[in-house]
Parts: C-alpha cells; structure tokens; sequence
RNA sequence: GCGAGCGUAGCCAAGUGGCUAAGGCAGUGGAUUGUGGUUCCACCAUUCGCGGGUUCGAUUCCCGUCGUUCGCCCCA
C-alpha cells in the first residue's frame, strides 16, 4: 500500500520550521502594529468575478494560474491567488470608507496559483502583505516601503535591493503603450514568441522578456518615464525624495512593469541574489484604479506582498540561531517520582516557567541525556528520595552545579530563579 | 504549459546487471539497576519513490507514472 503524499506544490511546516515562521510573524505584527497597521482576514475562497475584474482577464494569474471550480450550488469560486482582491472586496462590502480618513490594513495566509512548484514557489504559498486605502499622498508610497524595508531589516536581512519605477496613470500608459507599440512593430519577427504575442496584448511586458535578443532591441526602447504627464511626474519625483529622506537606497527601473492590470503610478520590487529565478521577495504598488473598478468610490491606493516561503528560505541561509526553548527539563524515575513530577511540571508552568516533562521512564542517564538534547539551561531530577522529602534536585547543565531544593520554594520563589534564567539566555 | 537533471533509512550519502545494499549523523537498548555533554558495544533498508518491460537474474538498463530541483514562463 503508498502512502498518501501531500499534493504537488504543497507541503508542510513541520515543528523545525514553525518557529521561522513565527519569527517573521511577530517581527512583522511588531513593526505593523507600531505604524497602526490592523489586521484583515478575508475568506481563503471568493467568487471567480472578483479576480477576473480585479486583476484582470488578460493576465497570466486569470488566465491558467487559478484554481476555480464550481461548488455545490454552481457557483464559481475561486482559491484567492493574491490577497488585495479580496481587501478591496471586504473594504467595499462592509463599506470601510464611511469611517473616514484612512485604512491601514495588513494580512497573511495562504495563496494558491496553479504554477510548475520549484523552490520558492508553491502552488499553495504565504503571503504578507499591507493595503493603505484612501490616500494617493506620495507619503503613503514611501511608508509602505519603509515598513517593507524595516521588516527586512529587522529580520536580519540585508542583501537586497530596490527597484523602483512608475507606470502613470491611464492616459500616460495609453499614451507610452502606442509608442511602444509603434517602436516594436518594425522589430517584430526579431522578437521571441512570447513578445511577438504580447506586442498588442500586452506590450509593456516586453520589456522584461529575458530572451537576449529582445533584450538588445528593448534596451532601446522608449522609457515610460519620459512619457508620464505632469501629476504623475511630481508624484513620483516626490516619492523618491521621501525614500531618500528616509535613507532606503533604490534603482530605478523604467523596466519594471507589474504583472497584475491594477497598478498605476509607483511599483516595485525587492529583489534578492539567492533564490535563482524565484528572486523577488516582496512586490506591491499603487493602485488607484481598483476600489473604482470593483464598484466602489473613487479610492487612491498602495500596498505591497512579501512572499513567506522566499523571505524564509532567505532566513535558513542566514542560519540564525533559534532562541525559543524551555527553562526546565523535568526528570523522574520511581513510581512516586513520576507521579509527583508531573504535579510539579503543573505547578511550574502556572509559576510560569517552561517545563518539559520527560515521559519515558527510562533510566536517569537516558534522561539526563535527553535534557542536555534539549537545550534546556536546567534540569530538574526527581527520584522517590526526593518525592518523599518533597524536594528536587535542581541541576545547571552547563556548569553542573546541583543541590537539593524544596519544592513549595521552586512554585512560590521564582524571582531569583528568572534571573538566573534570564542571565543564561541572554549569554546565548 | 515547455526543456533538462535527480529520487537508496528520519537526515547526509557509497554502490554495482549476480553471493546477507558500505559509511556517517540522528534514534533505541546496554556498559553506568539515581546523574548528561566523552567513550565503547549492540540494534536500526526482506529492499533502493511507484508500476510495468528486457533478462536466468534489475536498486543498476528501458518505458510509464508520481514527487522534487534547475531554467523558461509567471510572480511573491
């Protein structure tokens, strides 16, 4: 009999690796909290409309990267491939805008797109990611990138770059797009398939084809910053003196064009070196286009997504050292001992502290062994002379130090206990 | 969706058309029946992802399939 296997492109988080993923969780509630970010959690599932309106039909998302079926009741769903569609849905439906000012929001979960799986992509992969709606200030711009870059930072990361480009709004890129166009159309049988297919579906994305000869010829064409109008120039303009301002380097790309319909005026990408094909760790822009598209009041927007599995798998090359571990290994032998220590594992952790009970019942060497496995700064041994005596022998594993020591004192005189405890921790 | 590589224990692996499939780490038991980090001993793959084919004989060669990795595509 084959065993049952998780289904291609997916995969589990086992307890080594959890607590990676709770590190970058509590830095980035941490950071997001401080710039008055809240939480928004929106259904893994949502009805197919919203996706192909919201991201557009012609993208490759829409096209054959989601997961849509028909439930129960013939309704077309879909698994959400990114989390703003879903935002904007939830801000219009429950209508946040009547609240006034601004909405700072942020999420993580699950997204699915049905892709080749390779490393740094899954066909179920994390996103973070934050969602300012209502401002079209530069400031916000520079604000979410801030965070992105800070929460990089805080996690240790430092190899990676900014790059930095504006796509206008409307009429600039119906604009450029003609221009475009117009300076490809004498090169086209020169150009890879994909472009030749994309020169009047979706010119812009020519321009970061990877295939050489394409490249040569792109290296020439227009930029669309020569083609932003007015207002989306000093836009722009002012979001890089911002950045500046707040010290965070960038490159401009006049390259980077977005692969999702709704973007205007600011994108952007952190890119890294590590993880081949898969480099972009975080991605976002400003779309002010969407809330309106999807029915809503005309709504400025800007948000960005960071790819979890990428940003980890960045973070396990680090190999930074993991802090989390008990204060105590708890060891018993002897019937009353055994009994008693649990007990006093109860009694410890509501003192507390953290306590892991060895439940084998091997001998006290196989034990002792286990607690120095553990990590644990302390060990804690209980035989049927202490039980009887209502005592335990409390042991630094590092220096080996031992004595004997009441158990009403170790529940009711933690203080001194924590400090100590405190002071190995932070030696590590 | 296209092209290519890989798949031997929980992990890292050596191996070959033919006698019981190296080794290391981890794990379990013991030396040490109440004291760890060192050491020593023993145990730990009727089987080489799965299915089929070729062969007297396949983990090894072939086909298919599943998974994974790299590139393209796409994107976070």
């Amino acid at each position: 009999m084959s065993l049952i296997q998780a289904v291609r492109g997916t995969r589990d988080i086992l307890p080594g690796e959890s607590s990676d993923w709770q590190r970058v969780e509590a830095a980035a509630r941490t950071l997001l909290a401080r710039a008055g970010y809240q939480e928004i959690r929106t259904p893994l599932f949502e009805q197919t409309d919203l996706f192909e309106r919201g991201i557009g039909e012609a993208t490759d998302i829409v096209g054959k990267e989601m997961y849509s079926f028909q439930d129960r009741g013939e309704r077309w769903i879909t698994l959400r491939p990114e989390g703003t569609a879903g935002v904007v849905r939830a801000f219009l439906e429950h209508k946040l805008y009547t609240q006034g000012g601004i909405q700072r929001l942020w999420y993580t979960g699950p997204m699915f797109r049905y892709e080749r799986p390779q490393a740094g992509r899954q066909r179920q992969f994390h996103q973070l990611g934050v969602e300012v709606l209502g401002s079209a200030d530069p400031r916000a711009d520079a604000e979410v990138i801030a965070i992105a870059s800070d929460l990089l930072k805080t996690l240790g990361l430092s190899r990676w770059k900014l790059d930095l480009n504006s796509v206008g709004d409307l009429e600039d890129r119906q604009r450029y797009r003609e221009k475009l166009v117009a300076y490809f159309t004498p090169y086209v049988a020169e150009l890879d398939r994909d472009s030749q297919e994309r020169l009047h579906r979706n010119p812009l994305r020519i321009l970061d084809s990877k295939d050489p000869r394409t490249q040569a010829i792109a290296q020439e064409a227009p930029s669309i910053l020569d083609y932003l109008g007015a207002d989306s120039q000093r836009h722009f303009e002012q979001v890089q003196q911002y950045l500046s301002n707040l010290s965070i380097p960038y490159q401009l790309n006049p390259r980077l064009v977005r692969g999702l319909d709704y973007y205007t005026h600011t994108a952007f990408e952190m890119q890294v070196d590590d993880l081949g094909a898969q480099a972009t760790v975080c991605g976002g822009g400003r779309y002010d286009r969407l809330v309106q598209e999807l029915g809503g009041p005309d709504t400025p927007a800007i948000g960005w997504a960071i790819g979890l599995e990428r940003l980890i798998l960045l973070l396990q090359q680090l190999h930074l050292p993991l802090l989390a571990t008990i204060d105590f290994y708890l060891v018993a032998k002897g019937t009353n001992a055994e009994a008693q220590a649990l007990t006093l594992s109860h009694g410890l952790r509501q003192a507390g502290f953290a306590v892991e009970l060895d439940l084998s019942g091997s001998a006290f060497g196989k034990q002792l062994k286990r607690a120095d496995r553990s990590g644990a700064p302390a060990c804690l041994i209980m035989g049927d002379a202490e039980a009887e005596a209502k005592t335990v022998q409390l042991k630094w594993l590092a220096s080996g130090e031992q004595q004997a020591v009441a158990q009403s004192d170790l529940l009711h005189q933690t203080e001194a206990l924590q400090q100590r405890l405190a002071a190995l921790r932070e030696k590590r």
